[in-house]
DNA sequence: AATGAATGAGGTTTCATTCAT
DNA sequence: AATGAATGAAACCTCATTCAT
């Protein structure tokens, strides 16, 4: 009894593209892995709306599944992003010639004030990677293959006689990358140590105690 | 479907205040926190909804809301009591005579097995913290003393001559406290060392190796 | 370096329970079936909005799923409400002494003008399960039944000498529903036809042919 | 990232209208036609994206604005297209000399399995009329026109001696159309009868009788 | 103190349509 | 004539919150 309405086409009058700045080809896809990177260092997986990401990249939401299948899957490019950009670890294995003091300094460069993005991250990946089993497999790879440098790093100093053969380097690696994702939470840990030179210092000295021989 | 009704109807009328299951006063806010808290550590705070600890903790949806002003009040609310109940924090100043072996074992025991719930419920709460300032101060409030439970006891061990008056108690303070939050990670950072017996024993003499002195 | 902006509670302010008017027990609940029937009628299932269900029923859209799953599980609802809805099918099997013309009418009745929303119903609900399985499953347990109930009635007549032995009762009942189905578009068949008497009653005298003997 | 580039780019540039597939004239609007009414009858109209259409013709979604102007009108398209194509209509006229066989084997192929895609597209159009004004008119063009084929058959049939003088031709015209319309949903009504050749004589038999006299 | 039905803003996702190339 | 990236309205659905009982 209700209505024998309009019942014609329900997007009647459709939108388009109107606004174009015509961009290179493959640019979109990068400028919304970037903004993704920084909304979600901001304000979380959860709290970052597709709405705001798009408008972080500057185009509209719809853009966005043009290149990702669903959100899960923009993260998931950001974390294999982030995997690939961590700072020095690409270049741990270049350097053939390899000293304690290059380690400790690997860990220490995460409380420095500009990798705060970083940290943030770091931590939004590994509450991702426990939700989501493709970030997780990811997050793993990556954790594998950092784990596997730095341990070699390791085993280069023990040739070179810097350090002992007695120290194990599996759990020597581990402990590192546990005292790294402890330093992603220095901003609510202990916000007043970020960037105070003494405190860098000291975890470097601490890494160098961790690399001593014990028994 | 007129009259002949109202007599003998079955369940007539049980709504409102019904299954009052005889909890004694106090008890229902306190099981909403405990609810609470296994919901937000299990699905995180944005992935648990309201309905979601009503249930857990056998109430419905509208009673959370007579304890708790809103979902975010839970959470503090929850922080607040996590902190509390930290393993060993709330021992630490009782007993006079410590030994740098309790302070490892401090650190190491946020590896075990047992305490996955608490490693999601303090990752969970430094994600809080890094978003709503309330959540933020309630964390520094309890960083700060866990900060100097630690420190005292750490001075202890120097006064019973345990531990070198060289070393930075403070900065050795905050060290264990990023070894802790990194251990937090430990499931995602390296699943296969939670319950391992030979990490717990590394863990504890690299912290043995961090109090250690050093020049 | 977008912003520090605000970062707390996404849902700040919300809503709660305005627009009470208090309904008897179970009633939502049927009100929203025979809107959504009504709606879905009109406008079809794709066609018809949750808002514009929720609007006929006189609640919200959210008030729609706590009473169903998906806009999918209140269909179904309307197919199993439709099923036993069916004018005349109900009654089938009360009366023990059946006409022919009786048959006859049960089949013509589906071109009369009062039965419009039922014939759009029934476009709706074999498009739907032509989609969906769970409603074909519905569809085809209630085809079953209407095949039984009318497959009865036929033999009936035989037992009574006022139908052949020699008719395949199986076959005529499905070509039975066959006319109905077909009847269902006379609207975009032949609109001029509804509620023309004269063509009434050539549909009956057809089902009355239908179900002479032949060989 | 900055120079060297521009030289020799491997592809560079060939956007735009590239993959020029040396298509006839007027080729394109027929593949899409076709492509639309097969994916039409398989998704429905409202299931059927237009990138969905445009994938099945191998072009892409804006070529189809080139040739239609809205989604809806490609649909009208295919309504004219199939208005014209309904298997044993468009001979209808020409033989001159027809037999009631004829008649009912125009009716009972509906029934046949190679014909489903005809049927779901029956469906779709008579669904696509209820909503869409000129949809509605162009149906009732071509019913007009089949019924007016029917008719004439008949009429042959009535001066061959074959029917009887007595039969409503118009009456009879409209009800085979009815059972056109019914087999149309055979699939969701009883899919056990879908090729089944008993079922297919019965249906003819059924014909018969309705042509047949009756007073 | 407790219930639980109801609210409605806001989330993710789809898709008809446009337009520079 | 064709491409396909981009648009943005609107769809379905979730859930923090309210309130009459």
């Amino acid at each position: 009894m209700t209505a024998t309405k309009a019942l014609r086409s329900p997007r009647a009058k459709a939108i388009g593209r109107p606004r174009t700045q015509d961009r290179a080809p493959g640019e979109t896809r990068e400028r919304l892995v970037e903004a993704a990177a920084e909304v979600f260092a901001e304000l979380g997986y959860e709290g970052a709306s597709i709405q705001s990401v798009a408008a972080a990249a500057d185009v509209t939401s719809g853009t966005i599944y043009r290149h990702f299948d669903s959100k899960a899957a923009l993260l998931l490019e950001v974390v294999r992003r982030a995997v690939h950009a961590v700072p020095l670890v690409d270049r741990l294995d270049d350097e053939n010639c390899a000293e304690p003091a290059d380690i400790a300094r690997l860990v220490s460069v995460y409380a420095d004030p500009s990798l705060r993005r970083t940290r943030r991250l770091a931590i939004e990946i590994h509450a991702a990677a426990s939700r989501d089993p493709d970030a997780r497999e990811q997050l793993l790879i990556f954790n594998k293959k950092m784990h596997s440098s730095i341990a070699r790093k390791i085993d280069g100093c023990k040739r070179a006689g810097l350090i002992s053969e007695g120290l194990d380097a599996k759990h020597a690696t581990s402990l590192l990358l546990v005292m790294i994702m402890g330093l992603a939470h220095i901003e609510t840990l202990e916000p007043d140590l970020v960037g105070d030179r003494a405190w860098t210092r000291f975890v470097e000295s601490s890494v160098h105690a961790v690399l001593e021989d014990r028994n």
